[in-house]
DNA sequence: ATCCTCCCCTAC
DNA sequence: TAAGGTAGGGGAGGAT
């Protein structure tokens, strides 16, 4: 103390030093107050406040046991260097209001180390206490206590000191926040300021408890009630929710990983397209590694005291706030990720809560991913703690991979502290599967009969895909628990209860079947940002305003993720009537969810677009403000998914006219912009002839009143607008001039009668006006179009709905999906036998129409892509087969569906020869 | 038959 | 007090 004082003369701060001094001088009365301090130790602390450079470490002869924290002094000294004679100024601010400039952090005892918050508002303080990036010049920034975590693990601050607290100032990041005391001055004691889960007292109780040489009772110094009452409405505001919740985190980190790994993950996608698989025995060896409570374990480094005992992170240590995750002593006793902490600490009273430490999460989900890296080629990030591997590509068998998860397991334990379990089968699902079987702290590999064989007895639930609503169906109507319940079931009897896609996923998932390959890299196809707490309003202005914030958030991220988008949807949740407050402290309680969107004419990432978009579907709905309890926004139609192709069509036409420059008159009208021009892009309608924008002009016209007159009493809620739109339905309907009279074009017409889809949605009249060259022009984008639709279905269709059909007789379906994937190394071999086995297993009898369509989707791939001694091939052998098969049956019906099949193949290959030009002799094709 | 809009469900 | 997000799959029902 004797030596601190000296350097007190060196600081500048005078009032900083005398403070600190003081509160120290109350923890060696308090804490000590016979102790001799014979020994000296270092204790480091920065105190801000310095001219020379912003620094100072005065050393203070008092106990330190543990290493104490020291500031990331670079910052600082970068921070205020910067300012230049920024420091004049302070000087003389300080002098001016020297009390009101501190934070400070006490000590909780003389081992623990000690956090110096100092700084007024506006300052950044040695890194402590920060403003968020942006505006520091601003009067709203956002606070957030940081402490380093070597610190934390054994420093719990006990007292903040301060005169003036930040409005949104927050201390959660320490142990337990309802500990502290706020020592204040009343005078600047801000209502904004002021954390109804605290104490606060006036600051003369430190004066008088030096005085006293002993920590004085509170109560007298405690600050009056109405100061610290609560105030009524809180709305929280987005960013610092954002900041504070998990959901938020866990939700956008994916895509975040996505982006860093960028590198990696386009190796795999590498890797997996050239298919060159070098395990034996088995068709695929996948690994699923997740981590063990992530949340909770990552928390808990910095409570090795509480090891042993049931943990939960939790913002707070009761009520309604959810738990995120608790250690498996926790889960003992019932308690879950998404409960409540008041019904967990029914189940586990001396349940102990632990804050979350964002920061550590996302370090730990590096080093895993780095690990992960490290030794594997083909990973695909699931989620901030948990991934897929496919060891197919490295290793032989499933002893090799048994050993690399080995290790990557003791490097995840040793690098994190943490422990991860792992699953490994021979498809995604039973890796995911098994790798909850072996939790926690484990790792299994089952062959795909073992591993079925024992989840058989796991709930439904336990399969991925099958939640809560799904889980009380199966239960309710037909009193299925169990998988081994669905496997009781055929395929075809699953079906009839639950429609060809719901039965088939159980089928799949029940009998453990499951072809996906992993997708490394993921095209994002939305962008979602919303928030369902802590809204409470009194007037729509005051939504309004919420939604400028929404948008900016909005069109940062777009902009960010660098992609614009043309849908903007507007997500509401609306107070269900009869509902009160509800239980959940700012939180939704029963509501009504309702969506509106609206398609604009060009990709946009701009906030005021969006801005104005949301303001207007808002005045669609019919609400409350007060009744408002959750808003959000999503972007979707993005222009990174198919943009490539789609800008070709762009160009095509475009190209057009920049060949032929026949960009006569233009005209302006392109500033109207009425709903139904999205489906236009408006670069194109610029450049078209007068004449022709006219012509678009009136039909989209026309289109408008037709929608007015059966949109506009819409609501949210799907009976009412059943009945609604019942009601409007004897109004007279459009129709009348839309219908066709005659095209000069029987290609065009012909399309849109038989394949509907692109070409149905361009108007033939308007076709008709066309130049013969546009003509053309247009239907060789839409062809395109076409093509690209169907190929994108065709890749769903071969894995969800080829998949039936190989089910109970093994993994056939290999052989269409190699001839598909990658034609130029088809194994036609495996095709035919595929395609043999369709019909052997009676599978085509029932599927008919369905495996036309698959095959007429394979020749039209191979077509497309010129492939014709391919597509050739693929014919042939249809046609072989269904041949072959009609010779050896005598079921006549079988006989029947074949030939039928077969007609319908040369019908429709025919056309498609036509459709390319290929002439009119399937011979040709061969 | 397919599109469009709104809605529900699921995973983390 | 508490921070109930994000993204994708898929279905119903009306419109095209
Ligand atoms: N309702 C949920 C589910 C999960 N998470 C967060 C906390 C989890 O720690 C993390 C990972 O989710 P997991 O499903 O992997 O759960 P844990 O890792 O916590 O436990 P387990 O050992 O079962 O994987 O996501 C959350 O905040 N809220
Ligand atoms: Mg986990
Ligand atoms: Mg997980």
């Amino acid at each position: 103390l004797t030596g601190f004082s000296e350097y007190s003369a060196n600081l500048h701060d005078h009032n900083t030093s005398l403070s600190l001094y003081n509160i120290i001088r109350v923890h060696l009365n308090f804490f000590h107050p016979q102790q001799e301090m014979k020994e000296t130790r270092t204790l480091n602390f920065t105190a801000v406040s310095s001219m020379s450079n912003g620094i100072l470490q005065p050393q203070l002869e008092v106990s330190a046991s543990k290493d104490v924290n020291v500031l990331p002094s670079g910052q600082t000294a970068a921070a205020f260097a910067s300012r230049g004679h920024y420091f004049h100024e302070k000087q003389s601010k300080l002098d001016k209001n020297y009390k009101k400039n501190a934070i400070y952090g006490g000590l909780d005892n003389l081992s623990d180390a000690i956090n110096v918050l100092t700084e007024q508002h506006g300052n950044v303080a040695g890194g402590d206490i920060a403003p968020s990036a942006q505006d520091s010049n601003t009067q709203h920034q956002h606070y957030h206590v940081y402490i380093d975590t070597s610190v934390q693990r054994s420093f719990h601050l006990k007292h903040l000191m301060s005169s003036v607290f930040p409005s949104n100032f927050s201390i959660h990041q320490f142990y337990t926040t309802n500990k502290y005391l706020f020592i204040c001055d009343t005078s600047a004691l801000s209502k904004s300021s002021l954390q109804r889960n605290r104490k606060y007292v006036d600051v003369q109780w430190l004066h008088d408890s030096m005085r006293e040489h002993r920590l004085l009772p509170l109560d007298k110094y405690a600050l009056k009630r109405e100061l610290t009452k609560k105030r009524v409405s809180h709305n929280a505001n987005l960013n610092e929710f954002m900041a504070q919740s998990r959901l938020h985190l866990i939700g956008s980190w994916k895509y975040e990983m996505t982006k860093i790994y960028l590198d990696h993950l386009e190796r795999a996608a590498e890797v997996l397209r050239k298919g060159k698989k070098i395990c034996i025995g088995y068709d695929s060896l996948i690994a699923h590694v997740d981590m063990d409570c992530f949340f909770a374990m990552v928390s808990l480094r910095n409570y090795p005291e509480l090891k042993g005992k049931p943990v939960a992170v939790s913002h707070s240590s009761s009520g309604s706030g959810d738990i995120s995750s608790c250690n498996y002593i926790a889960r003992e006793r019932g308690v879950k990720a998404g409960m409540w902490m008041s019904s967990a600490r029914k189940l586990c009273p001396n349940l102990v809560t632990v804050p979350y430490d964002f920061e550590s999460y996302k370090k730990v989900s590096h080093q895993v991913y780095q690990i992960l890296f490290r030794h594997c080629s083909v990973v695909q990030i699931v989620s901030i703690d948990e991934a897929y591997i496919d060891l197919s590509y490295q290793c032989k068998n499933d002893a090799e991979a048994m050993e690399l998860i080995t290790k990557m397991r003791e490097d995840i334990e040793k690098e994190t502290q943490c422990t991860a379990s792992a699953g490994v089968c021979e498809n995604i699902l039973l890796a995911r599967m098994v790798t909850k079987l072996s939790k926690p702290n484990g790792q299994q590999f089952l062959t795909k009969g073992n591993a079925i064989s024992q989840l058989r007895m796991e709930p439904v639930r336990s399969i991925p895909g099958i939640g809560r609503a799904l889980q009380r169906k199966l239960k309710q109507n037909h009193n299925i628990t169990h998988i081994r319940d669905l496997c009781d079931l055929s395929r075809s009897e699953l079906i009839q209860l639950f429609k060809e896609q719901l039965g088939d996923m159980l089928y799949r998932t029940s009998r453990g079947i499951d072809n996906r390959t992993l997708d490394p890299l993921p095209v994002r196809k939305s962008v979602h940002v919303e928030m369902n707490y802590g809204h409470r309003y009194k007037h729509h202005e005051e939504v309004l305003a919420f939604f400028k914030k929404l948008s900016e958030e909005t069109s940062s991220r777009l902009r960010e993720y660098k992609v614009k988008g043309k849908q903007i949807v507007l997500k509401l949740k609306k107070r269900q009537q009869g509902a009160g407050e509800p239980s959940k402290y700012m939180g939704t309680g029963r509501v009504d969810s309702m969506s509106k969107s609206e398609s604009l004419a060009d990709f946009t990432d701009n906030a005021e677009i969006i801005h104005h978009t949301l303001c207007q579907l808002y005045e669609t709905i019919d609400v409350h403000p007060t009744d408002v309890r959750g808003l959000g926004c999503s972007i979707q139609q993005l222009d990174n998914y198919l943009c490539q192709d789609e800008s070709n069509i762009h160009h095509t036409i475009l190209k057009y006219f920049e060949k032929n420059d026949q960009l006569s008159k233009r005209t302006n009208v392109a500033e109207y912009h009425p709903q139904s021009m999205s489906q236009m892009d408006t670069n194109v309608f610029k450049q078209l002839p007068y004449n022709l924008q006219q012509e678009v002009l009136q039909v989209v016209k026309h289109k408008e009143q037709i929608k007015k007159g059966s949109n506009a009493p819409k609501t949210g809620s799907r009976k009412k607008r059943k009945s609604l739109s019942n009601s409007t339905s004897n109004q007279p309907r459009k129709k009348q001039k839309l219908e066709a009279k005659q095209y000069p074009l029987a290609y065009y017409e012909k399309k849109k009668a038989i394949e509907g889809g692109a070409y149905s949605q361009y108007d033939a009249q308007t076709m008709q006006e066309l130049p013969s060259k546009m003509q053309a022009a247009i239907v060789q984008a839409l062809h395109q179009k076409d093509i690209l639709q169907k190929r994108k279905k065709r890749i769903q269709e071969t894995y969800e709905d080829v998949n039936p059909l190989n089910s109970p007789h093994g993994m056939h379906e290999e052989g269409l999906c190699t001839l598909f994937d990658d034609g130029t190394e088809k194994d036609l071999r495996e095709c035919r036998n595929a395609i043999e086995r369709m019909i052997t297993s009676g599978w085509i009898v029932k599927n008919a129409s369905l495996f036309v369509e698959l095959v007429m989707q394979f020749i039209r791939a191979q077509l497309a892509d010129l492939m014709l001694d391919c597509a050739s091939s693929l014919y042939q052998m249809v046609l072989e087969e269904t041949k072959k098969a009609h010779e050896n049956t005598k079921d006549a019906y079988l006989k029947d569906q074949l030939d039928l099949i077969a007609q319908k193949v040369v019908i429709h290959t025919r056309s498609l020869m036509r459709e390319y030009c290929l002439g009119d002799d399937l011979e040709t094709l061969s």
